[in-house]
DNA sequence: AATTGTGTGTATCAAAAGATACTTATCTCA
DNA sequence: TGAGATAAGTATCTTTTGATACACACAATT
């Protein structure tokens, strides 16, 4: 754990020295496997996860289908567990481990406490609220406006953009999850795609033209 | 505006006293007119208004389309604004005065003074962000997952549940706006629910049977 | 090599939703 | 009262999306 441990002490966002004493005093550092569920629909939580290293995958489900919430990467917090914890109420979302991660956990009676306290988790609060918040009104509006292919090519890109090949090593139904729709409608697209020159098709990757 | 004021100071959510005196200290009551745009999509907001009387429609728009995101009502404050004038970033959603409105204007920087000093104001913010969370997320799987016609259902159906009566007041091209499609859908599901004896269609409102 | 699982291609059909256009009410207000 | 605005009904057509079913390719494992 000690590697752990070094990681969560270079976070900005909990630098203050009072504030990383109290978090080292309180909290417990887990381990996350690759699938891993971490969060259940409907689950109360009692504490806070925040991601040191990995990828957390937070979604909702019906029935058949599922859709993309939100990544929690490295120094962020899961807003479901926040407002759960926070206010007592269940999750409405799920949340389950990308790869091998390392989550320092909070008691939940915590949050609200630090709130007052010290300023720069105070921003860390808020700040999680927001972005999420952004995330999710963003997710919204496309749902809402965008046809399905409008938004499978928002997301390649969107994909590539933060890497340096313009491989995307995701298969069609793992899209169909994120997009919230079937393989079948992705496979479509993606071969519409192609016919267009905008993608190459491989198995267990797309390769992005541009 | 005394009338006002005295709704002001009934308010649960700021009766901490000293949170009183500072609020009636930095405040200006504004009064928006129906139909008045209090935020455009764009705009930096540098104020947070909180609403006494009256409701806000806050919504998205997209070309020709619009969807609804939530309504402010007393006591309550809008995220957008919020999180424009904490973050200092611009909205991204519209929003409009319903009906003739008594709306209470702070100061943004006052926002985050207040987070760390006032425990009921620190609670008012994150409830704030939750119950616009929650909201946001609950349309979002709804959109995602569920035909128009169920939309529909559901909203007419919840809209009753806060009213005495059981006639809806709201036109289709309202009905069309609030959930993101077009008038023309909306008629056709009503008439569609009308053969059914789910409803009463009449010009300008809507009677639900049960 | 045979088996099994996963990933992909694709055809067919059905349903949902949207676009357009035109008609008929009803209301408002000058 | 009559002109214009708003609300609603409806028919037709197209597009988008979804459901189902089946074939084939590739990979990993035994």
């Amino acid at each position: 754990m000690e590697a752990t441990l070094d990681l969560f002490k270079e976070l900005k966002s909990f630098s203050e020295p009072e504030l990383q004493k109290e978090i080292l005093k309180h909290a417990k550092f887990i381990k996350a496997s690759k699938g891993e569920i971490l969060i259940k629909e409907g689950q109360y939580l009692n504490f806070l996860p925040i991601v040191i290293k990995g990828l957390l995958r937070v979604y909702q489900q019906n029935e058949d289908r599922e859709i993309l919430l939100y990544y929690v990467g490295p120094e962020q917090t899961c807003m479901m567990s926040l407002s759960s914890a926070y206010f007592d109420y269940y999750s409405t979302a799920n949340g389950i481990a990308m790869e091998e991660s390392e989550i320092l956990v909070l008691p939940a009676h915590l949050i609200a406490e630090w709130q007052l306290k010290y300023p720069s988790w105070n921003k860390f609060i808020l700040r999680t609220f927001k972005s999420r918040y952004d995330e999710l009104l963003n997710a919204f509006g496309n749902v809402a406006f965008k046809p399905i292919n409008v938004r499978l090519k928002e997301y390649l890109t969107a994909y590539i953009k933060n890497e340096s090949s313009n491989k995307i090593p995701v298969s069609h139904q793992t899209l169909a999850n994120d997009l919230g729709t079937t393989r079948v409608v992705i496979s479509r697209i993606l071969k519409q795609f192609e016919k267009e020159k905008l993608v190459k098709l491989y198995r267990g990757y797309i390769q992005l033209n541009s």
